[in-house]
DNA sequence: TGTTAGCACTCTCGCGTTGAGAGTGCTAGT
DNA sequence: ACTAGCACTCTCAACGCGAGAGTGCTAACA
């Protein structure tokens, strides 16, 4: 294993060459010969030359063959390099931007729908597959809450999120409560618990049964109990895969094998949401690439993912999976704008109003 | 093509034969061999009579071999006659009962939920692709409709149906309407339209905005306006499908491409409505096989499907799709009596009030 | 006449071989 | 420092071959 400082070791003709082989194997999928750099080469070298480049940086750990007198492939350290200081982001389209845009406006939609719609349109705009990492509802501010009495002892509770999130929730309660009597609970609930976690209103909650327990009237009592079932709502996450079937075209999943590996990978929410959550560190768009992670490397597959939210606040990871070989410099600003979108969209959902300054 | 009034040319041996070639088939997924059925067979006949009467069975078009000297496969005429008078249902074990009772039970969770579960239920317990057909929520009957507000001239609307279907939907209002009226004209539209299908109420809205137009009073306007917005929601059934990956270790999709087939047919969820939309005749379950859909006919896949519904009334379909060869006798009876059970746990979500006998 | 044993025939499948092609590494020459 | 040339290695597709499985047919048998 060859370490970082190596870097400095390329000279401008290596880094050229290098970055060639990255290209064009990104564009072909297969292992590219010195040949082939050296036809369609800017730098008018031969063949011979380039070889000798090409296995001093197999040495210093940016290629691999594999297997003898095959061409060379790019390792995770040859990406790594590539992403980070040899090529140019080519912006969204406008074409695409515009078309993000328009399928992905706040206000229209509540935000289960955003997450879909996100999901789709990663997938669709680079031909991998998109995955959004929803935040846990705990996380989430209260923006209302409503219950609607459904029969009998059964009542409807709709939280509803300031970002634009909505839980339904059937819960049953001990006697049969008058439908006046619950819009005065919603109102009460919504206007002394709004804009706060969902997950500090359980504990206030908590406290208040123990605290007040005594002096508790019956409205209170009632209230209390709605409101404990109600916001007792998800801790984990979601997920939301699109377009897995896209993979099914490239040619590194010719292998039935590997298909099958690939789809228990994605079966496995949990594991999908710890990946994806290592991206949530430093606000921008992060790649994990082989290495990083079981996921990645037994697949040869790479996450480009970013987070989003609301002001200062994260809510969740968005980004794409796909075979290392993908096209870096369009698909990192795609995330990246899509991350910059949905912030965008939840924070309109629900505007008109200031988020709890 | 040999036409149905063959079947009576089968002797009871020919008939013996026949299952045993299918009931192999079905555990193997090879073709079975002369040999094989002499052996294990009960009757005891030689490998060369048995050749004998299986050449008979091709003839009339019952079996089929893949290329001269392979064994014999079942044909889709095979499995139907198979299917109709030839196999003994077993009865969906009490163990299998209990879980999908458990896991099924009305009352605990939205319509939605069960949907998933209800799928993900078909698919574990037959180790198939399970699928469920949601009604359109315009084919729903409305038990309730509640508007809360959410910020300035956004209203979220939340409109229930008896089955226990959730729908929400964030409108935009014209001018800001106050919390108070949002409740009275909640009421109002849940007593005065409760009981109708989403469909009917849209129609009665629309007669209603024209006919009254002139002595309309303000209350009235709003709550005609907030209604027409809010009771336009989906006309498409949706589709919900689950463990597509189970199939991936069948023996049949061990080439890439039928892989490939396979996810792309159940990516169009509408042609899947619609082929199981098919079976919604006749009440109980239906299978269709081979031939009868493009689908099935392509991948040599079969579809075993029945309605559920409240009452009378059908609300969707639901059932399981996997290779031709499949084990008929469990799978049958899983599908009918989780057709039953779904449709028990609907009727019961909100049940205390009868349905508008 | 129905059943069986035997046998020749056909087809698939796995395996080793072979030859072409692609690509490399090395060395000698410029 | 670069390049041309050449021998070497490895893959891949094609081919042939033999084993195995299964059939169809025919002749014998009850």
């Amino acid at each position: 294993m060859v370490d970082a400082k190596d870097h400095g070791r390329l000279t401008a003709r290596d880094r050229e060459i290098l970055k060639d082989v990255i290209l064009t194997y990104i564009l072909s999928a297969e292992p590219v010969s010195s040949r082939s750099v050296a036809k369609h080469g800017k730098l008018g070298l031969s063949a011979a030359t380039i070889r000798n480049v090409m296995a001093d940086l197999e040495e210093w750990g940016y290629l691999m063959q594999p297997h003898t007198s095959a061409g060379r492939v790019p390792t995770a350290l040859a990406y790594h390099l590539f992403i980070g200081s040899m090529m140019e982001m080519r912006a969204v389209p406008a074409r695409e931007r515009r078309y993000i845009q328009e399928n992905l406006k706040g206000g229209s939609s509540d935000a289960d729908q955003l997450m879909g719609t996100a999901s789709h349109l990663l997938s669709e705009l680079s031909s991998q597959v998109g995955i959004v990492v929803t935040p846990a509802m705990g996380e989430t501010v209260l923006k209302a809450v409503d219950f609607i009495p459904v029969s009998g002892r059964k009542v409807l509770c709709v939280v509803v999120s300031s970002t634009g999130f909505i839980d339904n929730k059937v819960i049953e309660t001990d006697e049969e409560v008058p439908r006046e009597e619950l819009v005065r609970i919603s109102n009460y609930l919504t206007e002394n618990f709004g804009g706060q976690t969902l997950r500090q209103i359980r504990e206030r909650l908590l406290r208040m049964m123990v605290e007040e327990k005594a002096q508790m009237d019956r409205f209170l009592a009632r209230t209390l109990e709605l409101a404990k079932s109600g916001f007792s709502v998800g801790e984990t996450p979601g997920v939301v895969v699109d377009g897995t079937s896209m993979l099914l075209a490239k040619p590194e999943l010719s292998d039935v094998q590997r298909v099958r590996r690939m789809f228990e990978a994605f079966a496995d929410k949990a594991r999908l949401v710890k990946i994806l959550n290592l991206c949530i560190q430093g606000g921008g768009v992060r790649v994990l690439i082989g290495e990083d992670s079981d996921l990645t490397s037994e697949l040869d597959f790479s996450v480009v993912a970013t987070p989003y939210g609301v002001g200062d606040q994260p809510l969740g990871t968005l980004g794409i999976v796909g075979p290392s070989r993908m096209d870096y410099e369009s698909v990192i600003p795609l995330v990246n704008f899509l991350g910059e979108t949905l912030s965008r969209a939840l924070a309109d959902t629900f505007s008109g109003e200031p988020e709890r300054k």
